[in-house]
DNA sequence: GCCTGCAAACAAACCAGTTGGTATGTTTGA
DNA sequence: TCAAACATACCAACTGGTTTGTTTGCAGGC
C-alpha cells in the first residue's frame, strides 16, 4: 500500500471501461495494465486470476453504480409511484450520453460469460439483482399505496423494467446511438403509469 | 461441391451453436471446425476470416430463424392485433426450452462486437431490424383497423418489443432458466393490449 | 531485516491464418 | 471421344504472433 495506492482501483477503472466496449474475452491482460499504466506484476499482484479481476470487476460495477443511483434526487419524492417514474426519468437522461457511456457491464459480461464462468455470472446476477430489488421496494410500497391489486409482483416488475433497459442497451448497441432506448423508456413509463392507473381515478399531477 | 457438400453448413450451425453459449472471442476457429467435424483447411476455405464466418453466421442466423417464424401459425390470424399478440404468444412457447436454445444470436454479437467488428455489427443490426420490421407491419395494420391515433409510432412499438425479448434474454441467462422471460413477455403482452383498447370500447375475445 | 507493492523478463500454451499438397469432378479442344 | 488442363473441396502440418500466468528482483516503509 506504499508505493501507488491506486494500482488496484485503477486496473478496476480500465476493467469497467475496457470490458463495457469490447467485451470480456476481448480485453486482455496487456490491454488492462496498459489502460491502467501498470505492469502484468503489478496486475496479478492485485488479482490471482483474469477470472477473479472479471468478478472483482462487477463487483466494483455495482459499488459505483449503486453510488450513482442512490445519489440521485428521485428518492426524495413522497410519492412511491414518483420515485419508480423518476428512476425512469433519470434513467432516461443518461441516454443522452455516448453509448459506451450508458450500458451495462454486468449485462454485457451474463451475454458473453453465462455458459463459460460461473464465478463471473454470480456476480454480475447479484449486481443487476441487487439493483432491481431497489426499485422493487418502491413498487411494492406504491401497490400499497394506491391500493391496486395487480396480476403481477412487485418483482416481476421490477425485472420487467431491467430487462427492458437491458435490451434498450442492445439496440443502442446495434443502431450506434441512444435515441431507440430513449423510446423504449417512453414506452416503459407509459407501461407503469397505466398499471397504477385505477379505472376512472386519474393519476395526480407529477413533473416531468 | 463433390466431396462433401454440407462443410459449409455444418461450420455454420457450428458457429450459431458455439457462438451463442461462448460469444464470438471465446469461440476459437478450433472449436468450430472440431464442432463441425472438419479441418482448419477446409474451414479457411469457405471462410475467409474468422471475421467473415461471423458475418455470414448472422446472415445465417437471420434466414434459419426468418424461416421458422414465417411457418408459424399466428400469421393466418385475420386481425392485424391477433397477429402481433399471436407473436409474443410464440416467443413465449419458446421460453419453455433451454437458455442455450432460446437466445438471439445477432443480440449477443451485437453486445460483443459493436465496438470491435463493423461488419458483423451491421450483419446483426440488419437481422434484429429485419425481424422486427415484420412485426411492425401487423401493428401499422392494426393502428389503421382500430382506429387509433397513438403518441407512438408502429417503428418505436416494434423495437421496444424486440428490447424486451432481447433484455429478457439478457436476465435469462443470468437467472439461468427461461421464467424471467415468461414474464417479461406477460408485461409486455399487457401494455400491447391496452394500447389497443379504446376507453370504453373492450377489445373482442382472442385464444391464447 | 523483512514484508508490501511493484517492475521486467520470461515461459508455456494457444490462436488465426498459411502452405503445400491430394482427391474428385468439370471444361475444353483436337 | 477422351485426355489434358483446370477448378473445387478438402486435409495435415506448420508458423508467427498473442495470451495468461510465473519468476525473480528491487525499492522503500515499519
Amino acid at each position: 500500500m506504499s508505493r501507488n495506492v491506486q494500482a488496484r482501483s485503477r486496473i478496476l477503472d480500465a476493467s469497467v471501461k475496457l470490458i463495457r466496449s469490447k467485451g470480456y474475452t476481448a480485453t486482455t491482460v496487456d490491454d488492462l495494465c496498459a489502460e491502467a499504466g501498470v505492469t502484468k506484476g503489478a496486475f496479478f499482484h492485485h488479482f490471482k486470476s483474469k477470472e477473479s479481476l472479471g468478478v472483482a470487476s462487477a463487483h466494483y460495477w455495482s459499488e459505483t453504480t449503486g453510488a450513482v443511483f442512490d445519489a440521485a434526487g428521485y428518492h426524495g419524492y413522497p410519492d412511491p409511484l414518483d420515485r419508480v417514474l423518476g428512476y425512469l426519468d433519470f434513467r432516461k437522461s443518461m441516454l443522452r450520453r455516448q453509448v459506451s457511456e450508458f450500458t451495462c457491464l454486468a449485462g454485457t459480461m451474463v451475454q458473453e460469460m453465462y455458459a463459460s464462468s460461473p464465478d463471473i455470472l454470480d456476480a454480475c446476477c447479484a449486481s443487476i439483482t441487487d439493483h432491481a430489488t431497489k426499485v422493487e421496494m418502491d413498487i411494492a410500497t406504491a401497490i400499497e399505496r394506491y391500493g391496486i391489486k395487480p396480476a403481477w409482483t412487485a418483482n416481476s416488475l421490477a425485472l420487467y423494467i431491467q430487462a427492458v433497459l437491458q435490451g434498450a442497451f442492445v439496440l443502442s448497441k446495434a443502431y450506434g446511438d441512444g435515441n431507440v432506448a430513449m423510446d423504449c423508456v417512453d414506452h416503459l413509463r407509459r407501461y407503469v403509469e397505466q398499471l397504477f392507473l385505477k379505472s376512472g381515478q386519474p393519476l395526480q399531477r407529477r413533473e416531468a
